[in-house]
DNA sequence: TATTGTTATACTCTATAACTATA
DNA sequence: TATAGTTATAGAGTATAACAATA
């Protein structure tokens, strides 16, 4: 059997060059993996999404919210923890924000005495419908490099992962 | 011109449920963008991460900056910060724990005297060995819905985002 | 003057325990 | 008894400013 192909590394670059002082390593074997490249790739579009959402004052958590409310209108605090997996603890202040914001507006549940139907105000379903512009946009531009049908390859494939 | 073919959307669900009550809602707009999936998928493999790494008492970062030791000795605190885009000030801490639990050693760098090299000490060869073995094995249990093939394309396309 | 590594610190994000009011 | 929402709080992760030693 013939010697397997060697895949290029960085050690064989220079024989004398033990230290080769630069500012970037050999990350091969991070960038094998689907955890590391997904973060990093997110942390990318993470960076565009809060520059270019900045003007509406929104997080992504908030942009999150407010999305879910456009099409899910009356859901609850627990229907948006479970949808997003986050804990209950962590969007009461944020609810309690976009509220004071006078985004969202807070009614009581027609069947669940407990529970809080969460809206949108008027001036809530403004800002989130150009928000969500702003948002395709941004990713749009974001994923410049991959053509309309990679981006959609990538969407499913990463959904095979966690849906 | 016709009225256009509507995606089914959960309100046409039931007529006379306004309110659904269910778990889920309605997160099509949100599942349609790019930042919003890879999060969630770097949620799943970072919970099968931590899960599988604990024995090892090693987090992600600990991980990542081992692995890159492995294979570039000598490489200072600098470079692993540009390499991982983490900042010099929390990176400190981290080689500091790396080095008293014996993983790592700090040597004088032979051209700058500012700078310090760091190496893996043998223990740590091991564990790092030991580790990126059980890394390869849990990412493709992650991934286990995608074929050898569509995960390659997965982290292609990623990189096409980040790199 | 610029850079490496460091300290101190603050802000955000995420997680847990415990309470209340309704079911 | 269980669930929805809340409070308080603790721990991670990430950010900036400022300093000492060296280039």
């Amino acid at each position: 059997m013939p010697p397997p192909a060697k895949t290029p590394s960085a050690k064989t670059e220079s024989a004398a060059a033990p230290s080769p002082r630069t500012d970037r390593l050999d990350a091969r074997v991070l960038e094998g993996l689907v955890g590391y490249n997904a973060r990093r790739a997110w942390l990318i579009v993470s960076t565009v999404f809060a520059d270019r959402m900045a003007p509406y004052g929104l997080k992504q958590i908030d942009f999150s919210v407010l999305s879910l409310l456009a099409h899910n209108p009356g859901a609850t605090s627990r229907q948006l923890c479970n949808t997003l997996d986050i804990l209950p603890p962590n969007l009461v202040s944020l609810v309690a924000t976009l509220d004071g914001r006078g985004l969202i507006e807070r009614r009581p549940h027609p069947h669940d005495g407990r529970a809080v139907g969460l809206h949108l105000t008027p001036a809530g379903e403004t800002l989130i419908r150009e928000a969500e512009q702003a948002v395709v946009q941004l990713e749009t531009e974001a994923s410049s490099r991959l053509s309309t049908r990679e981006r959609e390859t990538l969407i499913k494939l990463l959904q095979k992962i966690y849906l």
